[in-house]
DNA sequence: GTCTATAACGAGATAGAC
DNA sequence: GTCTATCTCGTTATAGAC
């Protein structure tokens, strides 16, 4: 009974576990951990997840799926621009909240991880990238974006500067890191002024912060 | 006495650690690993490293140095483009080894490491970024190498996206990652074909394979 | 659904013989 | 320098009362 009830504990489970993997890896965060953070034992954790393994694919499967929801809500945004905006924003928000990808995280911890989460950390990654190919597919196309090369490469390429960034900035205690990167990845992309005469010098400027005209 | 025996023991577990933390992260190792991989016992290591921090942060200075005479043998060629292909096959090579950058994956753990890893850690990217950035400077300075921008958020961003990429790679299953991350990097900074006048296209073209010309 | 209690194991670490 | 033996603690997990 109370399914209601039970609900709102699994997803306090899960929100508690899902920092802490973040921030400090599936291997170093435990039940003890939850416990403490939520005020109920450990036996009550085992209750609604058997084992660390079950909670664990819950933890990749409820994060891919929330990833992918909010992908669908960025596909709103009807420019190719603003919506590789979004995307971008939705990495600085998890380094603004001193965070990493909980999949980057866990792709790291990955020779450790149980079959389940190793598939689910990878589908993370294929979907992640198959989204983001059809919308620089679809902005090149419309004349929104401009890049040249197969958009599933291009795809690939910004999901590893992202995440290498957001790495790196943990690592270098430099969060600025991934600001520098993600400017440098947006203006690669983003459409030529088409006002703008084609100097000798107009080549390539990956630097300017987006917008503007 | 025997000072030559000592030091060899010191290096063998340093590469059996070395190897155990970029393939299942500082959290994830333990000296009944090492002790197993060597055929030692556990107390016999702790007769080199008193505690696991000081093993990791002896690890850690170990791989910042030996990576630091990496780049300091790729300064010997004298082209800039050779340089960064040689800087990209440190991470090509990291890769085929099926492991992840030891600081790289201490990146990941970095809220778990004692303070002197932490600080190693970060060394490693600043001392790795910093190199790049005068290779950059330097290419550029004599028309080797072509992009706009200071040299110290590039070097940041090609970090950023080789760490990703190696950290993607391993989480997607996809090896191939790597490759395709890395034709573009190179070919984005690469020189421009100086015979090729402006088209009106040319604009910025950070995709294309390099050499052609 | 939550609790107390406890089992079973592996971790990092130490003492002291050889 | 390496060993055996042992300690202490934290971890995942279970049994069974409330």
């Amino acid at each position: 009974m109370s399914p209601r009830l039970d609900r709102d504990t699994v997803d306090r489970i899960l929100d508690v576990a899902e920092h802490l993997v973040q921030v400090r890896g599936y291997n170093a965060f435990s039940y003890a951990d939850v416990s403490a953070a939520l005020g109920i034992r450990k036996a009550s954790l085992h209750h609604h997840f058997a084992t660390k393994a079950d909670l664990g694919a819950a933890l990749v499967e409820r994060y891919r799926r929330s990833f992918l929801a909010a992908l669908a809500a960025i596909e709103e945004a009807p420019a190719a621009g603003e919506r590789l905006g979004r995307y971008v924003g939705l990495y600085r928000s998890v380094l603004r909240r001193q965070r990493m990808c909980m999949c980057g995280m866990l792709a790291a911890d990955i020779a450790t991880l149980p079959a389940p989460m190793r598939r689910g950390v990878a589908r993370f990654f294929t979907e992640n990238e198959a989204w983001l190919a059809r919308v620089l597919a679809a902005g090149r196309s419309r004349g929104e974006l401009h890049f040249a090369g197969a958009p599933a490469a291009i795809a690939a390429f910004l999901v590893s500067a992202l995440e290498g960034a957001l790495l790196v900035s943990r690592g270098s205690g430099e969060p600025a890191h991934l600001d520098a990167v993600a400017s440098l990845l947006l203006a690669s992309i983003a459409r030529r002024p088409p006002g703008r005469a084609v100097s000798p010098r107009s080549g390539r400027r990956p630097l300017r912060p987006r917008h503007r005209r």
